[in-house]
DNA sequence: CCGAGGATTATCT
DNA sequence: GATAATCCTCGGA
């Protein structure tokens, strides 16, 4: 399938999708990390109290309804930076939040990041993973298939069911039932960098 | 180990 | 004016 292709199913399947897939970042100097994501959260449209795209569009929500496949930043709580990928076909409001990942190289250039704090806490958030990667939003709206800007994604062979765990999203706060309680989120069973924070 | 509370500001109503 | 797709620190056990 194409990277097009891929991004263009439905929020859920891309979420699925996503675990197991290769996460880069390249900076400047040339350093470079690579990450595996172990967790992930679907958000869509009119049918999601709990998503950004329930009304309609605004200044902030707007890439969730552009082309999929394009990186959608937003500043969390006045302080946290949060990285999702569009989903679905453009007019769409969907998008899939990366909530964690396993640092496999450039450790170094990820911890020093996250100063004073042990690798399992380098990544295991969404507000962490921005942390330890600098993503802000200088990078809205960068293809997440090819890697120019310096962060993109190399998708991997689906992961067999018995490895997925799967349950409600994390932080939903005030959003009423049945949304808060959906399950949207997806994890690899067993990884310690899943997000701890439920 | 666990739960409570604070940080901090753009965004939306 | 209230809220927020979070994280961290601190106090108590």
């Amino acid at each position: 399938m194409t990277p097009l292709g891929f991004y263009t199913q439905p929020a859920e399947a891309v979420a699925v999708g996503l675990l197991g897939a290769l996460l880069f970042r390249r900076w400047p100097d040339g350093t470079q990390a690579c990450l595996r994501i172990v967790e992930t959260e679907a958000y869509t449209g009119r049918d999601d109290l709990a998503s950004h795209g329930r009304r309609h569009p605004t200044p902030r929500n707007r890439p969730m309804y552009g082309p999929p496949g394009l990186a959608y930043i937003y500043k969390s709580r006045g302080i946290h930076w949060m990285f999702n990928v569009v989903a679905e076909p453009e007019g769409e409001p969907a998008a899939v939040l990366i909530r964690a990942a396993e640092p496999l190289r450039g450790f170094e250039e990820i911890s020093k990041r996250r100063p004073r704090r042990g690798p399992l806490e380098w990544t295991s958030g969404p507000g962490r993973l921005c942390q330890a990667l600098d993503i802000d939003d200088s990078f809205q709206q960068v293809d997440v298939a090819e890697g120019r800007s310096g962060l993109w994604i190399e998708v991997q062979p689906p992961l067999d069911a018995p490895e997925v765990g799967r349950g409600p999203r994390v932080g939903m706060g005030k959003t009423p039932e049945p949304w808060f309680s959906l399950p949207r989120r997806w994890w690899i069973l067993g990884n310690s960098y899943v997000s701890k924070y439920r």
